[in-house]
DNA sequence: TTTTCCTTACTTAGTTGTTAGTAAGTAATC
DNA sequence: GATTACTTACTAACAACTAAGTAAGGAAAA
């Protein structure tokens, strides 16, 4: 077929298909977003996009493979720093977050799109949440051999604990932007995080 | 028309169905389950269906509003004790939550199908997240007036916090039981905010 | 430099399957 | 004997996807 043959013209192409469908799967979902509605707005035809990928799922493996890769560079980095330094890092990612609304979303409708076992990208979301759970417990742990977190919090559940309220606060504001502010309510979770991890002995 | 009409036979019939499409909303989603679906499981036909409610959206709307009732009730039972017994609840909340799955992931889906404004439960999501983060507040209030939770806690952000925190802890259970104990996890960040709230004195 | 020719990037037209929803008639029930 | 609770038969719209043909681009040959 064509997928495999690198042209420039047509990786630009590509390209822009995945950013238009990441725009529309963000906003109705994989299920709720026809291959019509992407191509209209792409300016080509249905079978103009099924060239360029195999089917719609194709075109989804697509879509998160490109968004993933932004999202997990910026995840790592910051979690490079380890300890609470990454922590200190959480209001960045905020900002991030809300200037680019769209990834944000994209992942929040998707991931809930795919629970079910089953479901198209099921086993992504579970390796990616595996993943992002290893990297925050290990940065906690880090944290704790430098001896600026308590040694009594458990790496893997305060990890569990991190992601939730990050995704979570998240839900929240892009449900109700005007009732809930993303980096208001972030820097003030890191600010609880920080107190929360920090030895007590003051 | 007949859905105004009471007759207990009819009214039987129709909780029936509320609690088959709840169960398939739950693991599919709203644009994910057809009408045909939940009637075979139902055993009646898809006009059948129709006959009890008026098209697709109204029978969501009637699979939310019952499971709704639950939901808040317990909510509102928990945050009337007020304070941090509120929060010494939350492992209870766990629990009924690990027993009764489905309540869990229909809500879990279908807030993620109605981020977007316009969708057909946007307005009933974001009514709700404003009265659960009144609910928590207003209990976390009462906490201070009692002297049991810190003054400088901002009663409205803390509640966002522990919405998300809640919400996010249960998701990545549904998405990957074998990982994540949500028992455990919220037991664990029961005790975590009950160190955060609690006046720094020992 | 122009012609040849293959590959890439599509289009038009159509298929098949499924969707929510309707019209009209019928069986059961009170 | 009317109201309630359906059924069968259908429709119109739309879903993803296929088949087959074509236009444009670029590289190589004449």
């Amino acid at each position: 077929m064509a997928q495999n043959r690198v042209s420039a013209r047509g990786a630009r192409r590509r390209e822009e298909i995945v950013a238009v469908a990441a725009e529309l799967f963000a906003r109705g979902g994989f299920r709720g977003t026809g291959m019509t509605e992407i191509a209209e707005l792409v300016g080509i035809t249905e079978p103009g996009l099924l060239y360029h990928f195999r089917n719609k799922e194709g075109l989804l493996r697509a879509v998160i493979e490109w968004r993933d890769h932004r999202s997990q560079e910026f995840a790592r980095d910051v979690a490079s720093l380890g300890g609470l330094s990454t922590i200190r890092e959480m209001p960045a990612f905020a900002h991030r977050n809300q200037e680019e609304p769209g990834l944000t979303r994209l992942f929040a409708v998707l991931l809930a799109e795919n629970l079910d076992s089953g479901a198209p990208a099921h086993d992504f979301f579970v390796r990616r949440y595996r993943e992002m759970r290893d990297l925050v417990a290990g940065s906690i742990l880090v944290g704790q051999e430098r001896g600026e977190i308590r040694p009594e919090v458990d790496p893997r559940l305060k990890a569990v604990e991190i992601l939730a309220t990050l995704d979570g606060i998240s839900t929240q504001w892009l449900l109700d932007p005007a009732s809930v502010d993303l980096v208001e309510s972030i820097e003030t979770y890191a600010r609880t995080l920080e107190r929360d991890l920090a030895r007590a002995e003051d």
